[in-house]
DNA sequence: CTGAAAGCGCTTACAG
DNA sequence: CTGAAAGCGCTTACAG
């Protein structure tokens, strides 16, 4: 392995000038810049990341903080992200964090303890970011929420629309003919306020405001049930949801995970899905495409989200340009979950 | 943050002997190592991994290597591996290759270039091992398959009986009084030889070995189709296979990822499972709980495999104790996805 | 624009 | 059993 005494050597600078062409300073004069180049790219050399940490006194490269346990979302986004990071040539390590706990707090351990050069979130509560992330000074992104109304300088996002989105996806319940919806997902707190940013919260906002527009009627308390993302918990709401209000021809699920453990559920009170009820849900999902019945969904660019996210943040670690807000175009998936009413 | 320097300050002692009390090391006096762990404890020191890391040129602490592209089981395995190593105080970084790619020599580069202390294999193919794994040193775990087989003294192997299991599972099929049962899944060459030892082939041989002890005929060519391990080719290759030979009434498929797309499969051909036809699964992935139906399965114990191969790593890092091969007790879920034959 | 030198926090022969 | 010292490979004031 050479070090960058190897390439001064073969260069005929000093280790300090090849540092700076190393370290892309602008006070190197072409001449060396062009020679200490070719040599490090004769002798493929690479700086020992340890050795420049601990001189930095930063560890770790990039850390992601992930938001949700056995999340199969999450987990495919996490995949795509940690082959985009390779691909960089930098290495990523993971925190993985419960839904209820802190995720910002979690992070800012790691920005004391790993000193990572860049944090990605996946996922995320906005509460925990108004109150903590101001702490945290390193380049971020956040992945799969909106971050602009934070008005961090240093945490970009890239989300899906998730407000417009929940809309769609329960406009399709209306023009097939639905006017009992109910809802299932998010917390309990999701139905509160127009303000809220949460991405359970703005799903079920987009969901109650199309309702709203087209004269559907929607009563928080019989027609809406909170659930975490995790199909057994999809399951136990949807059947609590229908409990109470048998009535309900068309549910929105606000995650595919959700939506599933509901299909599951109905399926076991003997209703068919979607001849007896319908069901929409909110992700895609890989397995959404070959559930019985397959899920009318609405899917999120993965690919999309965890590529922008970590090219915007390897970016901005080194030319600390300022975060940006994007959101990234999502598709309504037709499958086969909804139907007409019954009567 | 306290450095080494403090703690040979408070303890006064130097920082030689408290390096050697951090590292375990036998001669330091017991007075010594008492007095330094509380200063230790006291200032809740850490020693800084860089420094370490360079000394000792290595670099990263886990490289962990996943074998395939949006393999659902494996990720929720790798979900729980990073949660163990965090436990544990000690960050990982993981490299994805593809299904057919050489995991045993991306694990080469990375040990010349991220010069990690260990190396967690998921998945994997035992080809590779045989024929490069030599030339890496540093203790290594394959999770999810057998390498005792191998004989290398540095790779422990944590994993499922996967000939029995499979055998279970399709036992399970003849139970019910089918005998027209296909397999799907693996590779073309997964029928050759009784000697082969990877994965899918195993699972294959327990298939058909369970099958000739209770005389049921098994023809290569009109009972298999293999087929690699997400859900688009396990719902590709399911129609292939009932379209060369319409007669079958069992099916066993070598992943749930496989089986969960055959069952879709099935339904557009028009059959029912499991009235017109039975599939068994085998992994137990979290969604084959809430399929419809009910995927009936062979569940691998995730939690055990993760835990107990990152527990033998990090031991192994510290004491160099041998290699171990352990087989971790599966369990037989009963779906609803298996009947008895329609004649 | 460039070089010489200090020092990041640790480990490990070496000497006692 | 313990300490003093060298050195891992880099970055960055400092001086020129």
């Amino acid at each position: 392995m050479a070090t960058i005494q190897d390439i001064a050597r073969f260069s005929g600078y000093s280790i300090g000038t090849v540092s700076r062409v190393i370290n892309n300073r602008a006070d190197v004069s072409d001449e060396a810049r062009a020679k200490i180049e070719e040599v490090i790219k004769e002798q493929n050399y690479q700086p020992n990341s340890s050795a420049r940490k601990l001189r930095q006194s930063i560890s770790s490269e990039i850390t992601i903080v992930v938001r949700g346990n056995g999340n199969i979302f999450l987990q495919s986004v996490l995949e795509i992200i940690q082959r985009c990071i390779l691909e960089h040539g930098e290495t990523a390590n993971v925190q993985f964090v419960g839904e209820l706990e802190d995720e910002v707090s979690v992070a800012l351990q790691a920005v004391r303890q790993l000193k990572p050069r860049g944090i990605i979130f996946l996922g995320g509560s906005m509460d925990h970011f108004r109150e903590e992330f101001a702490e945290i000074t390193i380049p971020c992104v956040l992945i799969t929420a909106d971050a602009e109304g934070l008005g961090f300088g240093n945490l970009s996002s890239f989300t899906t629309n998730d407000r417009e989105a929940a809309a769609h996806a329960v406009s399709t319940l209306i023009w097939h003919g639905h006017r009992r919806i109910g809802i299932l997902g998010g917390f309990p707190e999701s139905l509160r306020g127009v303000w809220s940013d949460d991405v359970p919260a703005l799903r079920v906002l987009g969901a109650i405001e199309v309702m709203e527009k087209n004269g559907i009627p929607f009563d928080p308390e019989r027609d809406y049930e909170p659930c975490s993302p995790l199909a057994e918990e999809g399951y136990q709401a949807a059947k609590r949801l229908l409990l109470k209000n048998p009535d309900l021809t068309g549910i929105f699920a606000i995650k595919d995970s959700i939506a599933l453990g509901a299909i599951r559920a109905f399926r076991d009170m003997g209703l068919r899905v979607p001849k007896d009820i319908s069901v929409v849900g909110f992700d895609g999902v890989l397995y959404s495409k070959y559930s019985v019945p397959r899920l009318t969904t609405i899917q999120q660019d993965v690919v999309a989200l965890a590529r922008k996210g970590v090219e915007d943040l390897l970016m901005r670690i080194s030319y600390d340009s300022s975060a940006v807000h994007e959101q990234i175009p999502y598709r309504f998936v037709n499958g086969e979950s909804v139907a007409r009413p019954r009567d």
